[in-house]
Parts: structure tokens; sequence; C-alpha cells
DNA sequence: GACCCGGAAGGGTC
DNA sequence: GGACCCTTCCGGGT
């Protein structure tokens, strides 16, 4: 789903697998899953887990594993990355937050290996990052109970849910974007084959094929 | 006992 | 075959 566009430390990866840092850079700075994953101060590269379990499930899709990932599992490689690799840290007294250590990434540059993915988007195109750039105001101003998320972990339990605050009648623009959200993640699980696509792609066929999910489009 | 940590071995990919 | 990146298991410490 996100190749490795160029890293200098593992050049003979480049453009050919996904690493678990670069998985998860891609998807911070895409924004896309935000309700799982999100930047606590993108400036400093310190993001937050905010659905661990949902986290090492993309991973393991990610993957492929056969196996269910856990983010157990998964934490065995942020142990090397923090103690061995140093390329991140945690934050101290935060187990759900951490900050990627680049030497050359103080400063977000467009020439840091892993920041090459664009920055969030400026043209507002309906796409599965705008759906959740609604829903990403609030990962910036959760509190520390990561198992907080705001929506449901289970795709079993899509279009259930709300956003916390109840609203009787019809579904606001938030909610119809979360259960969008919702019904995108179950669609990707049924088709595996469309994480190679780029999200957009991803999208197209969401709305192509997921119409009969009930994927509502609400563009603007 | 739960949780966190790190060592070690092994698998997959190139 | 070797290097790299995990993945999995397990034992130790708190």
């Amino acid at each position: 789903m996100f190749p490795i566009t160029n890293t200098p430390k593992f050049p003979h990866l480049r453009g050919q697998k996904t690493t678990l840092l670069s998985f998860l850079r891609k998807l911070l700075d895409s924004g896309t899953h935000d309700n799982i994953i999100c930047w606590v101060d993108q400036s400093r590269l310190h993001f937050k887990i905010v659905d661990s379990d949902a986290l090492a499930q993309l991973w393991g899709a990610q993957k492929s594993r056969s196996v269910p990932m856990t983010y157990e599992k998964m934490e065995r490689s942020f142990r090397d990355f923090r103690h061995k690799d140093r390329t991140m840290e945690q934050i101290r007294g935060s187990k759900y937050e951490y900050r990627f250590l680049e030497p050359s990434s103080a400063p977000v540059t467009p020439h840091s290996p892993l920041l090459l993915a664009p920055p969030p988007t400026i043209t507002r195109q309906f796409t599965i990052e705008n759906i959740l750039a609604t829903d990403a105001s609030r990962c910036r101003f959760t509190s520390n109970s990561p198992r907080g998320s705001s929506l449901p972990n289970s795709p079993t339990s899509s279009g259930s849910s709300s956003s916390g605050s109840s609203m009787p009648g019809s579904p606001t623009p938030v909610q119809l974007a979360q259960q969008n959200v919702i019904r995108f993640r179950v669609f990707i699980a049924q088709f595996p084959i469309l994480q190679l696509l780029p999200i957009n792609e991803q999208i197209n066929w969401f709305f192509r094929i997921g119409q009969g999910a009930g994927a509502q489009n609400y563009s603007s």
C-alpha cells in the first residue's frame, strides 16, 4: 500500500516493500487514520496511537499475515526502534505516544526520507482523507486514554455508534463521515487486494462497489 | 498475575 | 549466501 520511496539506511528497500516505520509515517502524513494514529506535534514528529488494536490490525493487513497481528507483537518492533535502531523514542509516561528520531528530520523538510509523502491536503477533494479530516481535530484533544477511540474497532459494529455527542434524529455530517470510514474499513478488509492501490483508487472502488454497503457520498 | 522489557531464533524478501 | 526487517516465543524484572 505504501511503498518506500527512499531511505538512505536501507537503500535496497527503496520502492520495494513497506517497513513498519514508513507505514506509520504514511498513516500519519496521509491523515486517513486519525482515529487510529495521529500527530500530536508534527513539527516534533510526536505522534500518538489512538487505537492500538486497530493499528496492529492495519499493520497485519499491510503485511498480509494469516496470523493476526497484535499490538504486543508490534510493540516488540517499537522497542527495537527505540533502543537498537534509535529511530523513535517513547514519550515519558505515555504508553501510546512516541516520537520519530530522524537525524535529519528536526525540521520537516521534503528531503527527509520518510517525509516524502505529500503534506496534508490543500485541495479539498472528496477523499477518505477529507472524510476523516472532519474527525481529525478530536485526535489532538483526546485525553490520555488511547482506548477511548471515538470509532468502534470492530467492523461489525458499523453504523451503530455515534461520535459521543448523542444526537437524536438524522446523523450529522461528522457522523456520516464516521460511518463512511467504518464502511470503508470493512470494504477494504473484504477486498485486501485493493490495498495495493493508491488510497484515492481505493476510495474510488469503495464508492463504485461499496455503494451497495450504504456508502454516502456527500461532497462539500 | 499483569505488564513491560529484551534476548534469541526463525521466516520472508531482496 | 548474506543483509535487513520483522515476527514469534520466552524468561526475567517490577
